[in-house]
DNA sequence: AGCACGCCGACT
DNA sequence: GTCGGCGTGCTC
């Protein structure tokens, strides 16, 4: 029996390879290119792989392709082929990992118009077409708009304007007769370019990394740029993508999500002068689709983005940068889990040409990869203009009489410094009023019916909420248990310490910047501009705080309880907690003012926070891969995390102790395998949460188990039963 | 992932 | 007697 000649496609689904269909008539699509596909009942997007196979099935199984949905296809050679790398390392479905960095507008099926404009215009046959229309008033009136719009032709506003809402069926008409012309065109919401701005002079060191940048521009080269913030990274950035334009190639520059401001995209477009545009969450997804086909026809020259920009298809990609390499946020967090970061890098590689990461508190990970040789080092040591380093102060609370949390050696630098006319900026990592509500009669203490933690008083807002499901209550008057009015509310967040500090220094304004105050659109903008006013010197928030903001005034930074990060349950939260201050530090004493940092702790003797002290972040660094090399932890050792919930405990344990049987068999003596585990928040928003560590010192041995573990872990019985889902590089072990 | 098929409880 | 609960299995 002869095989089918099939084309296979990459569908949604929890495949681990493609599916075939039966080929359409016509000339082959080229892979890439998206069809409609009959799935199991449905109608899906899928991305044609391979049009020359045979298939294994039988023909009776087979079922035809529907459609073809692209004439250029989505996804460029280079960009299925880092679809796949990425599959096979995180491994993922590659359906998923496709169907996840396609934009929103074009993984369903339906119209793909969406960010195309679409613009009608007359043709010869149309301008002399009238005589037929006589018994088509409604064609004969759009005809004669289009007759006057001339080779500017209309679009659907056009229309609209010139004859009401009712003219897409006489319009289609037309077209249909060869009166009119339909076309496609690309709305671009490319930034100004007016006001182009010239670069200042660089300092020596920008000037040499620059230029090491430039001189690697056409083949793969990793950098790692580090300079303390103020250090002027964005100019060597600038400097790098100007280069790069100048071969007349595209720059894609990946930002954090919270990074991505109008005021960096508009000092891109007006020192580049030429088209930049932004790709970031809140752009509606037609708008989107316009800057990604802008992107993939060349026409944005530079691409901004924070981390699914990571796969904009960009024909003449000359340089990708990568600024705050260490943040977080380049790790997507749920479905397929991978980091632009480090995908950045196999971009690069494969595509032959550089890769800058920049950070003033590089990842450790960064950090191993420049001793190993593999990133070459460039460092950014002084700061722009006249600024001063802060003065980095440990300040021990054991014995301190605390108001709200605050030392009294706290709270006079606080006092001296608003005297002086400066500004504060004071960091409390835990957002509503107080974390805990307790009864001092009973004892109860308010939790959550549905996660393993304690619902956290906003006074307010007088609610109860549950940080972790966001489930919430009236704040009650009186203990709920025993009735009595003795309720307490114990320890302090932004909004309690918001509220002491408004009694005590009103007169000098504050600002309380958290997720709480800046949910409203706007509402960050607002509080930043009182911040630049000096309408609020005191400015108290959570990490939102640190990042990417310059308070010029600044010139006192507080932590309030370093000992959170120190004694994290994570393994990465001392490390995160180091740059937080480094980069919070970085944001004191700007200008004349030379700027102090108080760092609140119980534990002054910390070996980490000592070294952080008095050798800067390098001495954090040394101690910090001190102690993972000990564990065996990242970047020294590899981590895999599955992870498993289910209504019940048991049923998320039981998928897990499953998991480590098949390893076991699996047999890889450098594989080391932790749990299954209870995950650290055991129970949240109702689901157990089961966790499964598999660790190795080299990634070989780790990612051999991983492709056997993984299609074996789908056909279990107890997979059914729970959801899972496994993270390679876990940011966190929460 | 979705969605259909398939056997056991409270309802028009 | 049905509507529907979600366990099980499949999707080229």
């Amino acid at each position: 029996m002869s095989k089918t000649p099939v084309w296979r496609v990459a569908v949604p689904g929890p495949f681990a390879g493609p599916l075939d269909y039966l080929p359409l008539p016509h000339e082959a699509p080229p892979p890439g290119a998206r069809l409609e596909v009959p799935l199991g009942g449905r109608r899906v997007v899928g991305v044609l792989l391979d049009t020359g196979a045979l298939s294994e099935l039988p023909a009776s199984r087979l079922k035809p392709v529907r459609a073809v949905l692209d004439r250029e296809p989505s996804l460029t050679p280079e960009l299925l082929a880092l679809a796949r790398w990425a599959a096979d390392y995180y491994h993922h479905p590659l359906g998923e990992v496709i169907a996840a960095l396609l934009p929103v507008a074009l993984r369903a099926v339906g119209d793909s118009a969406a960010g195309q404009r679409q613009r009608w215009r007359i043709t010869d046959a149309g301008r002399g077409g009238a005589e037929a229309l006589k018994r088509a008033p409604r064609q004969a009136h759009a005809l004669r708009a289009l007759r006057a719009a001339d080779a500017a032709g209309l679009d659907a506003d056009g229309f609209d304007a010139e004859l009401g809402g009712d003219w897409p069926t006489p319009v289609r008409a037309l077209v249909a007769r060869g009166f009119a012309t339909r076309e496609l065109e690309d709305v671009v919401p490319l930034a100004p370019t007016s006001a182009r701005t010239v670069a200042p002079p660089l300092n020596a060191a920008q000037q040499d990394a620059a230029t090491r940048i430039t001189q690697a521009l056409g083949g793969y080269a990793a950098f790692l740029l580090d300079g303390v913030t103020g250090s002027g990274k964005t100019e060597v950035y600038l400097a790098a993508v100007e280069a790069t334009l100048a071969r007349g190639q595209q720059a894609l520059v990946l930002v954090p999500e919270i990074g991505l401001t109008p005021q960096v995209v508009a000092r891109f477009a007006a020192r580049c002068a030429v088209p930049v545009v932004a790709l970031h969450s809140g752009l509606a997804d037609g708008e989107r689709l316009a800057a990604w086909r802008a992107a993939r026809a060349g026409h944005a020259r530079v691409v901004l983005g924070t981390r699914s920009a990571l796969w904009t298809p960009l024909p003449a990609l000359g340089l990708i940068i990568v600024d705050e390499e260490h943040d977080a946020s380049y790790k997507q967090q749920e479905g397929f889990r991978y980091s632009a970061r480090d995908l950045a890098l196999v971009r690069a590689q494969r595509a032959g040409l550089p890769v800058v990461l920049g950070s003033a508190t590089p990842a450790l990970e960064s950090l191993v990869n420049v001793e190993a040789g593999r990133y070459t080092r460039l460092v950014l040591p002084e700061r722009a203009g006249k600024a001063r380093h802060p003065r980095l102060e440990l300040v021990d609370l054991r014995g301190r009489k605390l108001q709200e949390g605050l030392s009294p050696h706290f709270i006079a630098r606080l006092d001296a410094q608003l005297a002086s006319g400066g500004q504060a900026l004071i960091f409390l990592n835990r957002r509503g009023y107080a974390p805990t509500l307790t009864c001092h009669a009973c004892g109860f203490i308010a939790g959550c019916l549905r996660c393993d933690a304690r619902l956290v008083a906003h006074k307010r807002h007088g609610e109860l909420r549950c940080h972790h499901c966001g489930s919430q209550q009236r704040l009650p008057e009186r203990c709920p248990a025993c009735q009595a009015d003795e309720l307490l509310l114990a320890g302090r967040g932004t909004e309690r310490l918001e509220e002491w500090l408004l009694e005590r220094y009103a007169a000098h304004g504050v600002a309380r910047i958290d997720r709480d105050t800046t949910r409203r659109k706007g509402a960050l903008d607002d509080l930043l501009a009182d911040a630049h006013s000096g309408r609020a010197r005191l400015l108290v928030g959570t990490q939102m705080l640190a990042k990417g903001h310059d308070f010029p005034e600044v010139g006192l930074v507080g932590i309030v309880e370093a000992d959170h990060g120190l004694f994290g349950v994570d393994f990465r939260a001392a490390e995160r907690m180091a740059q937080l201050i480094v980069q919070v530090a970085g944001r004191a004493g700007r200008a004349e003012r030379p700027g102090e940092v108080l760092i609140q702790t119980r534990h002054p003797e910390h070996a980490l926070l000592r070294r952080l002290l008095t050798e800067g972040y390098a001495g954090f660094v040394a101690e910090a891969l001190a102690e993972r090399r000990a564990a065996g932890f990242p970047p020294y050792g590899h981590l895999a995390l599955l992870r498993a919930e289910a209504p019940t405990g048991a049923a998320a344990e039981a998928l897990l102790v499953a998991a480590r049987s098949v390893l076991g068999e699996v047999a890889e003596p450098a594989l080391e395998v932790l749990g299954p585990a209870p995950a650290p928040m055991e129970r949240r928003a109702g689901r157990h949460r089961w966790q499964l560590l598999l660790r190795s010192d080299a990634r070989g041995p780790l990612h051999a188990a991983l492709a056997r573990l993984m299609p074996r872990l789908r056909s279990l019985p107890e997979a059914r039963r729970a959801r899972w889902n496994l993270d390679v590089d876990p940011q966190d072990l929460g």
